[in-house]
DNA sequence: GATGAATGAGCTTTCATTCAT
DNA sequence: CATGAATGAAAGCTCATTCAT
């Protein structure tokens, strides 16, 4: 795992590396800061474009449209991130830990990729137009939603309303870590400990 | 003959005004439709004017741009709505009160309004680049944080993080919202409560 | 002739009250402001009936375009002055004396009435687009021309270049004429005889 | 082969630099032919590309606008002739020699490209609205005046008014040129001289 | 005659996309 | 693959003009 671990960080670098070569990496880096600056909606092909410097042309060589860009950037972080949030060995005793475990991340991973985050959830009506199941990739309500009510059958976790948890944690979440953003160096245990309490009290109740 | 005369006079300017002020209901029907279906961004003058089978010119008759449809929207739903949430007699006692007659009336408008809830719940993004404090209208966050307050000053509401209020309960309510109108004939109280319910315990926390 | 001059002076008066109640002098002063301050080519029929405050249907109970506004700006503009510069009593004894005549008599015009003169001299290459035979109203080049060949036939005029005046004439009162409305309160005879004196100088020559 | 591919090569890009180039005149030529026609103010992009039977699009990846072209139409000339009418080594001896001089060249200039003098003689109006300093290439007015101002200071000009110099020598000019184009093959010299002339007679009178 | 809302032609401009090079 | 000029659909908007009132 070890090795695992490292060879994936010199994969990264060497992407880094790659990106001043790389026309698709190009194109996807321009189409991060085009949505971020300008919305989803509002951005143009052409505007990707533009701020790659390469020729119109170019682009289609890669992609068909800004939306196959916008997959491409999900795409993208989840083969990098994705996974992390998912796997891992820690093996949650109780409820406020699992929470406690993926909130962290995804808290992490917001700070980490705040502009992967900030096209999220401020695109969520464009988003939900394409036929991406993108937001799910995030804090994966669906899968969390399982392993959830799995803990609630192996009589680990509380029973909790799972349905609502689903309504709610993406948009609690995503509203703390808007907040967490506006600081210059945030700590990440704060928010994440708040954001996380919130929901664990709203959830539990007077349960 | 003089009585006819009054007549037609009379159903000149009935007439007059009557189509004029039907087609300026005509263009926000169409725009409160093209805005549900495309979203704000996406949404174009033509395919408004589209939507309503006038001339292209006759839009700008009525309004200069999309946005100014967009705020006539809103000023109509303030004129009819907005102050039913804000002024009531009923004092609240308790802090459970003030937040479920809030609530309340937040959701009943959603019922009522489904179209204009959806317009403010998925555009926020681009509803914060125009310069309209339209999305104080709903929950009006801010006028419920300082109730809240001074509620906590009299005394007879207990001493919550107002701020976090501030950053989850429209994100919250707007969810359980969405989630109440995919029923057909959805019972507020059962969808208040639990946004109520959810919000308080949240926010009371271990207190 | 002096009851018909008491007579014209009389209507003149009359018109100008007729002013404020005749729509038709209504769309016509509009006129002349708008073709002053936007030019000919420029100025827009809207832009007319935007500046006398009438509904736009009104417009064409008088008029059915913008340069059947101009033709009755020159018409008129002809009706009051124009007859002045041609019909005179004085009987110049020679080409100085009839130059200065009638060089003085535009000067004087342009002075009255420097909106006219504004746009015919600005607006040259659109009104030759119109089949107005209006510029020569103003100096009536051609029919001075053929006073100055009878004046040279009789012996009384020098045998100037008749031709080359109907050419430059205009255009260097013009010059000259723009020159003066420059100064807050030119002395037109200064100007006129600066004109006068480089017309007889340039055409006479060493002769 | 190698041969094959480096002509290939070099037809390539002499086909695309020609066909850009083509593009570019052919807007030109059109837009010249439509400001003739026309006249600048009433000239339309759309009567511009129309004309070259470009499509839409097309015009903007050359100009942003008309008066682009217009910029343009007059650099190419400037580039082409400006200079030759400034820039000479003959050394006039006195007044009469320098303003012939000047004015040949001018006439010449009206008689290659009379286009071009059109557009500047009939737009002068519209022309002055941009922040074009073409007039100025034209007869360069103002560098002749001061030209003149230093003739008359080193005592080898006569002692004139360069300001009426500076009011009527263009309009003169302009003038008698329209006059010369009406010809079929005019002498340029007969023309040149009938406005020398006038213009020295003019400015130095009786002196 | 006065009104002014409705009309739709037509202009400016941008955009996604293609394709010869 | 890279290029970038050409394309024409389509957007925003204004205008002259009509016509019911």
């Amino acid at each position: 795992m070890i090795d695992f671990d490292k060879e994936e960080k010199i994969e990264f670098s060497n992407k880094r590396e790659a990106t001043k070569l790389n026309n698709r990496t190009l194109i996807i880096d321009a189409g991060i800061n085009v949505f971020v600056e300008k919305g989803v909606a509002e951005a143009t092909v052409r505007d990707i474009i533009r701020s790659t410097g390469l020729a119109s042309g170019t682009f289609y060589n890669y992609f068909k449209s800004k939306e196959e860009v916008l997959i491409a950037i999900f795409d993208d972080y989840a083969l990098e991130i994705g996974t992390k949030i998912r796997n891992h060995k820690d093996e949650p005793k109780n409820f406020e830990e699992f929470l406690s475990l993926k909130v962290t991340r995804f808290f992490n991973y917001v700070l980490e990729r705040p502009e992967i985050h900030l096209i999220m959830a401020n695109n969520h009506n464009t988003l939900s137009n394409f036929s991406l199941n993108t937001p799910q990739i995030i804090l994966e309500i669906d899968y969390l939603k399982n392993e959830i009510k799995e803990g609630i059958k192996k009589g680990i976790f509380p029973d909790i309303d799972f349905d609502l948890f689903g309504l709610v944690a993406r948009p609690i979440a995503d509203s703390i870590a808007q907040d967490m953003l506006l600081e210059k160096n945030p700590n990440v245990k704060k928010f994440a400990d708040k954001c996380v309490n919130f929901l664990i009290n709203g959830l539990l109740g007077g349960k």
